[in-house]
DNA sequence: TTACATTAGGTGTATATACTCCTATTTAAG
DNA sequence: CTTAAATAGGAGTATATACACCTAATGTAA
C-alpha cells in the first residue's frame, strides 16, 4: 500500500532548516561579500583571487585543465576569465593542438598578486578570527575530503 | 623600517590554497548542483527551496523581511522571487502601506513544496551520507554561530 | 583514407549575487 | 504643517554559475 500524499506542513518545514544547500550558500555568501569588500579598493574581487593564482602557479594551461584543479565547470570558468583578460591580468594565446587555447598570468597580474596578497592575508585573519583558526582547519580538511565524495553523487 | 615589498611567490601561493572564499564556494557549488539536478524533473531549483518554504511559513511578508529572515540580500532576493512568481508558485499584493509589498505563497506554491519535499529529503539524505550526518550536525551549528559574527565584520 | 568518436572551447539562455543609485511613501522633527 | 529622515522597493550594471547545444580540430578504427 502506497503512502497517502500529505500536505507540506510546518513540521516538513522544520527539517528543511538543516538544508544543506541553503545553509552552506549563507554561509558562502558572507565570506564571499567580505572578501569582494576587501578586494574592492583595488579593483579585485574575492572570486578571482584563486583562479588567477592557479594561473599563475600552473599557467600556461587550458581553460579545461584549469576548471579541473579549481574544480569549477568548464564554461563558468571561461566567462570568469573574461574580466581578468580585459583588465590585462592574464592572457590567451594559442597552443600548439589549435583546438586549445593556452592562459598566462601577465606582468600585471603578476604585480596586481603582489598588491593583493597582504590584503588577502589580513581578509582571511579577520575571518579566522571569527571562524577560529583550529574550527577553520578541521572544516577546510573535511571540505578536501568531501569535495571527491559529493561530485560523484553529482 | 617597513618590510620590503617582495613579489608573489609559490609560498604565498600555498598560504593561499587555505582561502575560506575558495573553499567555501567550492564545497557549495556541489552541493548546489546536486540539489538541482534533483530538483530539475519538477522544474526547481535547489536556490528556491528554503525562500518557498520561508514564504510558507511567514507569509504574506514584505522582500525585506523576507531577505532578513533568509540572511540574504534584499535585492538579491526580489530578483530572485520573480521566477516564482512567473511560474504561480507565490504572489505579490500590495500591502496597507503603500511602499511595501506583501509576498505569499500559492495553493500551486503548496502543491510544489509538498512534490518537492521528497525530492528533498532524498537528495538531503544522499548527501549527509557522504557528509556524514554527525559531521553535517556539528558544521551546521557551526555556521549558525558563525553568520552573526561574520555579519557583523563584512 | 574515410567515418566516427573524442576533445577543446564557445554561445544561448537562465538563474544567482550584490553594489549603487533611484523613486515613492511614511514618519518624525521643528 | 512643512521639511528632513527613514523605510520599502525597483533598476542599472557587473559578475558568478551551469546546463544544453554548437563548431572546430584531433585521434582512431575500419
Amino acid at each position: 500500500m502506497k503512502e497517502e500524499i500529505k500536505q507540506f506542513n510546518l513540521t516538513n518545514a522544520i527539517e528543511c532548516a538543516a538544508c544543506t544547500c541553503f545553509n552552506t550558500r549563507n554561509f558562502t555568501r558572507v565570506i564571499t561579500q567580505i572578501f569582494d569588500e576587501a578586494f574592492k579598493k583595488i579593483g579585485f574581487r574575492g572570486t578571482q583571487f584563486t583562479p588567477l593564482i592557479m594561473i599563475f602557479v600552473r599557467g600556461p594551461i587550458t581553460v579545461n585543465k584549469l576548471s579541473e584543479y579549481l574544480v569549477m565547470d568548464r564554461t563558468t570558468l571561461g566567462r570568469n576569465l573574461k574580466p581578468l583578460q580585459r583588465d590585462g591580468l592574464i592572457e590567451i594565446k594559442e597552443g600548439l593542438d589549435r583546438r586549445q587555447k593556452l592562459i598566462s598570468i601577465t606582468e600585471k597580474g603578476k604585480k596586481l598578486l603582489t598588491t593583493a596578497f597582504p590584503v588577502w592575508q589580513q581578509t582571511q585573519k579577520k575571518i579566522l578570527e571569527q571562524i577560529g583558526e583550529n574550527k577553520w582547519q578541521e572544516m577546510l580538511l573535511d571540505i578536501k575530503d568531501m569535495l571527491p565524495k559529493l561530485q560523484k553523487i553529482a
